[in-house]
DNA sequence: ACCATTATTGAAAGTTTTTTCAAAACAATG
DNA sequence: CATTGTTTTGAAAAAACTTTCAATAATGGT
């Protein structure tokens, strides 16, 4: 079965390819009965552009990449979600991309973007480093990253949506400092580098203006919740808990609750428990879990905007390609 | 900036195109020396493949695209890291879509999907019809058809690989039979429309064969937990829970464990509870809920694994298109 | 009815690759 | 060394579109 090109269209009609060409790019310089004409021709033989040859001629694809690590890709599914509702807004297809450890998997990732000229990447600043976005920066890809601030401004083309996990920890850190409570705890992550790095320049920050240092990391290896459980219940029925302990995501905190109350101690009297990630498990425990809104649709539906804008070369983002976005503490059970 | 081109490369070698197009393909009929010499006009001008271009010249652009619905994304992550990663082995890239509700949405992806021109698709047997698929099957495009069972193979090429949700809601009613348990309920779940009527299927004919009629459906508005647990929790007050009781999702299981227990019930005692999605949330409640674990993974991986075959005609696939994935129940703390 | 505009169309070149077919280079044989 | 047979290479066509520029058609004004 031969596919339908604009030729048979063109012959169709009666036309040459240049005025059909017009017609399916709504170019207006096209009599209004030939224009019917052609577009009852492209009805009749059912014809559908190909995005191939229109990418080939025009050097672009309206495709934008996405790329992200394996293991936050659980983690992401509204900001997704929001990148995918405005890029079908502006009509751009998605090339997805996963990253995985291995030493070379972020070049792959890389190598087929370049390969599929691709008109832009939205990145999830988790575990890629500076020399990979300047690769893609040589190629004159647009890009975002999505999450938390980026240190590096100075590389080309690049915007930021981000939530300021250091003003964050920083600010609940004081809080607590003020109702005369310094003894924190942070369980660490050992899956989304950056933010954590943030969350302990914020927390180290308030500490250092105090004149203390922090050191209370719990460390452990977090692959699945029962070990983490296993791990915090034998640690928390030899130590009392910190009047306050921080963690990132909901299955740190949940393993946290439950240990604690495994061990006898009662939340949040005994101790006090905040959770950044916010999400819908954190309200099915006994007590909720604290945590910070994240707008994380937002998020993604910003960064795909801001995105799509730097496409166009829209002059309104020349010098606004840093967005910081907002998040609002949400006080449940296991805060007082 | 120019990119450089396949000329580039040529005139740099001081060869052909045709020379330059067989080295970056493996071709064998090139000589040492010049296959070489190419090779580091390659390297020096740093030339990448235009893949919009080798996609017109060889109709095949080496991309295969994922369709699911917006609400069931949250859901599908290992089945996704399972696509992924085959899709790398294989080489191929991911073209990403969602589907929301709205009537005509899933028409604009399939419009996108034939413009795109990919090789070929993944379907989430969720929410489209039997339609969307013959009008993809028209432009040729193999497909498989990830979750549950599809019931019409008349179309073409099209592969399945699925969990038997039916035998496994029909196994589950009748090992709770042959307890002398026939007080069971089942929560609806409205996101997932193909597998829970598989699932009621299974249900009605184990109740069929004993000569009874299955209708006790627990059915409310599940778009969040709070909602849910409170509606659950009246019911609860006001109804005796069944014997066993069977949801989808996880979420579902804990607002019913958690409702249960607020009306003052203790699981397993007083009532059974299965879910059939497993994952990581059901063992953080106590008792954990017992659960099917589904080898989620494996559906992704073998679902690309089938596709890709397809893609090359592998004669092993001819009538191997349809696989069913086995499932193992995992008894923890909900059941006897 | 004629000229000057303006609107509409088509021919042809350009986009970057693969592939076929013929030509050129090389090797082997008598 | 000539001839045959293989390898290796290049010219040109093909893939399906967009766009520029020139040509033609339509319109308005006189």
């Amino acid at each position: 079965m031969k596919r339908i090109t604009i030729y048979d269209v063109a012959k169709e009609a009666d036309v040459s390819l240049a005025t059909v060409s017009r017609v399916i790019n709504d170019s207006n310089v096209v009599r209004e009965d030939t224009r019917i004409r052609v577009q009852e021709a492209i009805e009749k033989l059912g014809y559908k552009p190909n995005a191939i040859a229109q990418g080939l001629a025009l050097s672009k694809t309206t495709t934008v990449s996405i790329v992200m690590s394996e293991k936050m890709f659980a983690y992401n599914g509204k900001i997704l979600n929001g990148l995918m509702d405005v890029a079908k807004i502006y009509n751009y297809n998605i090339m997805f991309h996963t990253t995985s450890k291995g030493i070379s998997k972020m070049q792959d990732v890389i190598e087929s973007i370049i390969k599929s000229r691709v008109d832009g990447v939205i990145l999830f600043n988790d575990n890629f480093s500076l020399e990979e976005m300047e690769v893609l920066n040589e190629y004159q890809i647009p890009m975002v990253v999505v999450g938390s601030k980026i240190t590096e401004t100075k590389i080309g083309n690049v915007g930021n949506v981000y939530i300021n996990f250091e003003k964050m920890a920083y600010d609940l850190v004081n809080k607590y400092f003020e109702r005369g409570i310094d003894d924190i705890s942070l369980v660490e992550d050992k899956l989304n580098l950056s933010m954590m790095e943030q969350l302990k320049a914020g927390i180290d920050r308030a500490y250092a203006e105090k004149g203390k240092v922090f050191d209370k990391y719990i460390s452990y290896d977090d692959n699945n919740y029962k070990s983490s459980f296993n791990f915090l219940t034998d640690y928390y029925k030899n130590n009392r808990p910190s009047k306050l302990v921080i963690t990132f995501r909901d299955s740190q905190a949940i393993a946290v609750l439950n240990a604690c109350q495994e061990a006898g101690y009662t939340l949040p009297d005994d101790c006090e428990l905040v959770c950044v990630l916010n999400n819908k498990y954190l309200t099915m425990t006994r007590p909720n879990v604290s945590s910070y809104n994240i707008p994380e649709y937002d998020l993604g539906a910003v960064s795909m905007r801001l995105l799509t804008k730097m496409l166009v070369e829209d002059d309104s983002v020349k010098d606004n390609k840093d967005i910081e976005m907002s998040y609002v503490f949400m006080s449940k059970g296991t805060t007082k």
